[in-house]
DNA sequence: CGCACGATTGCAATCGTTTGCAATTTCGCT
DNA sequence: AGCGAAATTGCAAACGATTGCAATCGTGCG
């Protein structure tokens, strides 16, 4: 393809593009100029001064690609976002969306660029091996394990600096940091029956592993309290979530009397049905739901939840990369969850 | 640095590591292995298939950085989101991050990678050129002109592969994405004073170029129609916004009959900071937002708002980069702004 | 005045892939 | 069997910055 003309290489004759053209206007050698520019190196200070000012009067960067060619580094941390369960979840779902807020802000902080990348496992095998294979990122985050579980496992051992949010399971080889899901689903399953609700429901889908886990945690308190709990599967996309949520509704009418919702979001959704049919929250049914989402607290009634401190993970995701980074092999983060306590329960 | 068992290499003997490697295993040249693994120029079928055999069994990627410092182009394009008006409005801000997601979307549907860079223009006089000069990315999206405007034109003459979000100006010179903000500030202002209020406030930073633009729509609207409007300041971030708006709730009280909230956000705090005085919208109080995200429908009473079609938006700017990449000078694109009535006002 | 040593700088190989051009092989056809 | 065109492949020069090693410059000191 001729791109003669494409590129506006016209407004200025011989524009500085290379290390080598600056080297020339400057007399001195390329080496020279890259240590120079590089700031590191043992330049003497006249020569320096000198080949700075030429730098930026020419407003020359060093082509990044050719360095981090040389280098082997690329001061680049991959983000992949697995969308295995449900793919209309977008990744523009709230949590997943603020937990990337956040790590943007603490990687940038620390120098570091952002490779995002969204990936559909159902439709490339080997995503997770391509993203690191691909010389492009020194180390990568996995945003939430969906259910590649296995195949996050198979790449642990032999790539370090590999971090994920996710659940942590006895004796998982992977590095995760993420809230105790279970311990969560308990303190929501407590909250629950403390308020007086006797006929508990999940509201969510139970696949993600996530979220069986805090379902796992609610039932195993509902068994030793004697008290019922069944789970009501849901999509996390929320045109469906809706309908499905009212159908949910319809059909448990009277015979439930606490809701523990997977996910604030479907909390917030089911809150918004049962006011549609006049349900008395909590009067007639208590809602806790998980997350602790900026909304929650803006609610009608304002939610009870189950807090994740997503700020906190993404320091613990940024943190142990790094330390990976360097070589070090660390443990996984496990964050406590915090039962946030308002109206609905 | 003596890195030498960093790396696992150990594990297997002499890994393929480069495409010389898998030549010499396959018994041909490099170039011929580039170009079966590229796949798009001539290679005999069956040369082929052997190579990609010795590939996949041996587990081999082509180093991107290679690659790209050779053919000059990246398949990345940077997303850049300055922080200029008030740095405390993180990343991790609903609309952004919404925009940020259907971008993901679109551009992962077209094979491009994703560079996310925040960027903070008072630390970082010349974040712009930087990010395109760096030599990783092929376009950038910029999503927000904050207080970058005048920047982001001195750049736009020089550097085709350029989209912005923001509010489009008259002659201005960058190709813009974005909604049209003075008409939609009209629609709010004449849906208030239709709903009978008198007596408006445009509750919201007025810095900003969109909000300003927002505003005066509206102001447009009332002083048309013989109606007062007045400026109430305030900031992004969630924690300062609630005490801020309880403030100027507390001075106007009384004074004023409907409000225009610069945000859904902005319109949900207020929401709730007015029930908590016991103030019933929109029987004593008007309001009105503007983007319609997610949470609008689900408040009490669901928020009347101005609603911008993000996923619309994502897409234009996907499409317009994606055509200037290709050497089109396009136009600017305004979507129309709608009206969603629901019972806030 | 000559030598040695430290401070700078230049040289050239290297990172791993792509691609224009030329050489070679394969085939079809007479 | 022989010739030419078409199909494959190999060669080697890029892409642009980094860096170990060696060469050069300057200066202090005997």
């Amino acid at each position: 393809m001729a791109d003669s003309d494409t590129q506006p290489s016209v407004d200025k004759p011989n524009r500085v593009r290379t290390i080598t053209d600056l080297a020339k206007i400057a007399g001195v050698s390329p080496g020279t100029v890259s240590r120079a520019l590089s700031g590191n190196s043992l330049v003497n200070t006249k020569t320096r001064e000198k080949i700075e000012a030429i730098a930026r009067e020419h407003g020359f960067r060093p082509n990044q690609m050719a360095s981090k060619l040389r280098r082997q580094k690329t001061g680049v941390i991959g983000v992949a976002i697995p969308l295995g369960h449900d793919v209309r979840q977008q990744i523009s779902d709230t949590f997943f969306m603020t937990l990337l807020g956040h790590l943007a802000d603490e990687l940038t902080e620390r120098g570091f660029d952002i490779m995002l990348r969204r990936v559909i496992p159902a439709q490339d095998e080997d995503w997770l091996d391509r993203f690191i294979g691909s010389g492009m990122i020194d180390g990568v985050i996995v945003v939430g394990q969906s259910d590649q579980f296995d195949r996050i496992e198979d790449v642990a051992d032999g790539y370090l600096p590999m971090v994920v949010w996710g659940n942590h399971q006895e004796g998982q080889r992977h590095c995760v940091v993420g809230t105790n899901n279970r311990l969560g689903g308990k303190l929501a399953a407590e909250k629950l029956i403390a308020a007086g609700a006797r006929r508990l429901a999940f509201l969510g889908d139970t696949q993600p592993i996530e979220f069986a886990a805090r379902f796992a945690g609610a039932k195993e308190v509902a068994e030793k309290m004697g008290v019922s709990i069944r789970a009501l599967p849901t999509h996390l996309s929320r045109d469906q979530t809706s309908e499905e949520i009212a159908e949910h509704l319809s059909n448990i009418e009277g015979e439930i009397d606490g809701i523990f919702a997977a996910t604030d979001t479907i909390a917030v959704t089911c809150l918004k049905e049962l006011r549609d049919r006049n349900i008395n929250v909590p009067a007639q049914l208590k809602i806790v739901g998980f997350d602790d989402l900026p909304i929650s607290s803006q609610t009608v009634p304002p939610l009870t939840t189950v807090r994740q401190d997503i700020a906190a993970g993404a320091k613990g995701l940024a943190d142990l990369l790094l330390r990976r980074l360097a070589g070090e092999d660390t443990e996984s983060l496990v964050l406590p969850p915090h039962l946030i306590v308002r109206d609905s329960a």
